[in-house]
DNA sequence: CTCATTTTTGACATATTCCTCATTTTTCTT
DNA sequence: AAGAAAAATGAGGAATATGTCAAAAATGAG
C-alpha cells in the first residue's frame, strides 16, 4: 500500500499531532484512489486500505466519501491555484497571463497527474471547489477584454469551456507531452477568440519563459 | 416505471418478434437510467424496473452493464449522426457544416437531454462508440482546412476538445438554450481557428436556416 | 387451436460494501 | 514513566447487488 510519491496533505502535517497527520494520510491516499478508480468507482474500504489503516478509522475523520473529495479538492485547487498565482504575480499581460496559467497547470498534470484529474473530478461535482478553481481563471479572462486582447463574451459557459479543454487535455494525453501542452495553450487562446497566429505567438512566447525557470 | 417519452429503440422493433421488442425496452430503460444516474451509478436492478420486466431477464440479453452500454450509445451515435448526415447532405461549405451540425446536435439534446448525454457518456468508456462519434466530425473538420476556412491543426485531441465544447453545453445548461446553443457553435469555430466576427456571422446563417427547416 | 419452443420469472445463494462500537493501542502531557 | 485522553482497531450486523436456474408463462408457426 501507499506507494504514492506525492504526499501533499502529509507534509503539511508534520510536526502536527496525530489526528492531523491521520488526516493528511487519508487525504493523500484519496488522491491516488480517486485518481486511479474514479470517485464513483472507489470503495472507502479502497482509500483505507491505501492509507494503511483500518476500516472504522475513516469514519473519525470523514462521513462519508463526498466530504472527502470536498476536503481534497478543495485543498487541491488552493495548493495548485496559489502556486501558479504566486509566480504571475508581475505578469499583467493578459494573454501571457492565461497562456502561462494553463502550461503550468499542465506541468504540474506532467509531474503529478493525479493532482489535476482528482481537482478536475471535484470541479464537477462540488460547487465550492468549481468556484474555488474558477475565481483566478475569470480575473485573468476579464482582464484580456478589457485590455482588449481578448474578444468574447465571459460568462459562466465559456469558462466552462476553458476548463474542459483542460481536461481533454489531461484525458488524450496522460503523458502531458510539450506538444499537447502547447496546442492546449493555443485552443484557450483561440477560445477567447485570439487568431491562429496570434495565440502560436503568445504560447511560444510563454514557454520560453517557462524554460528559463 | 416507464415514464420515458423517446422510446427510439422500441420504435424500431415494432413487429418484429419479443425477443427483439424485449431488447428495445432495455435499451431504451437505459438510456433514461444512465442518463439520470451516470453509467457507474446504475444497478441492473435499476434497468429491469424501468423496464418493467423481471430481474433475470436481463441476463438473458446481456451479461453485464458494459455490454448494454455500448449497444445503447453506438445505436444513439448511429441514429443521430444518421439523422444529421442526411439533413446535410447538400451543404459544402465547411463551416456552414460544423455549424450546423452542432445547432442540430444541441436542438436534439433539448429534445431528447437523455440521448447526447448517454452518447457521450459511451464516447468516453467504449472506445468503438468514440470511433463512430468522431467519424464525421473528423471529415468536416479536414474539409475546412482544405477550403482555406479552418486554420489548425486537425488531431486527436482537437477532435476531443470538439466534443468537449459540446459536452460543457449540455452541463452547463441542461435545458440547452438558444444562447447556449449559439455560444457553443461560435465557440467550436473560433477553436478550429476562425475569428469572432467570422464565427459570428456563420452562426447566425446557419442558424436561420434553422428555423426555416 | 395446439403444443413445441421461446421467453420470463423471482426466490435464493453468493458477494460486496457500509457503518457501528466495545475494546485495545497509542499518544503525549506532566 | 505514569496514566488520562485520544485514536485506532476489526469483527460483525444491516443493507444492497449480483448472477443462477428450475419452474411457469407467453409466443407464434402450422
Amino acid at each position: 500500500m501507499n506507494s504514492s510519491v506525492h504526499q501533499l496533505f502529509r507534509q503539511q502535517t508534520i510536526g502536527k499531532k496525530k489526528r492531523e497527520r491521520t488526516r493528511g494520510a487519508l487525504l493523500d491516499s484519496a488522491i491516488s484512489v480517486f485518481a486511479n478508480k474514479g470517485y464513483e468507482g472507489t470503495r472507502i474500504s479502497d482509500i483505507t486500505a491505501h492509507a494503511d489503516v483500518a476500516n472504522g478509522t475513516f469514519y473519525n475523520y470523514y462521513q462519508d466519501k463526498d466530504q472527502l473529495l470536498h476536503d481534497v479538492a478543495l485543498g487541491l485547487a488552493v495548493e495548485i491555484t496559489g502556486r501558479i498565482n504566486e509566480e504571475m504575480s508581475d505578469v499583467t499581460h493578459a494573454p501571457t497571463r492565461v497562456a502561462l496559467a494553463t502550461a503550468k497547470l499542465l506541468r504540474t498534470s506532467r509531474k503529478e497527474p493525479e493532482w489535476l484529474d482528482v481537482l478536475l473530478q471535484g470541479a464537477f461535482i462540488v460547487p465550492e471547489v468549481q468556484s474555488a478553481t474558477i475565481q483566478y481563471l475569470r480575473q485573468d479572462l476579464e482582464m484580456g477584454v478589457d485590455q482588449g486582447e481578448f474578444n468574447v463574451d465571459i460568462d459562466l459557459l465559456l469558462v466552462n469551456q476553458f476548463i474542459s479543454l483542460i481536461r481533454v487535455a489531461a484525458l488524450v494525453d496522460p503523458t502531458m507531452s510539450d506538444e499537447t501542452i502547447e496546442s492546449t495553450c493555443e485552443a484557450v487562446l483561440r477560445l477567447v477568440g485570439m487568431s491562429t497566429a496570434n495565440a502560436k505567438t503568445q504560447v511560444t512566447a510563454a514557454c520560453e519563459s517557462l524554460l528559463e525557470a
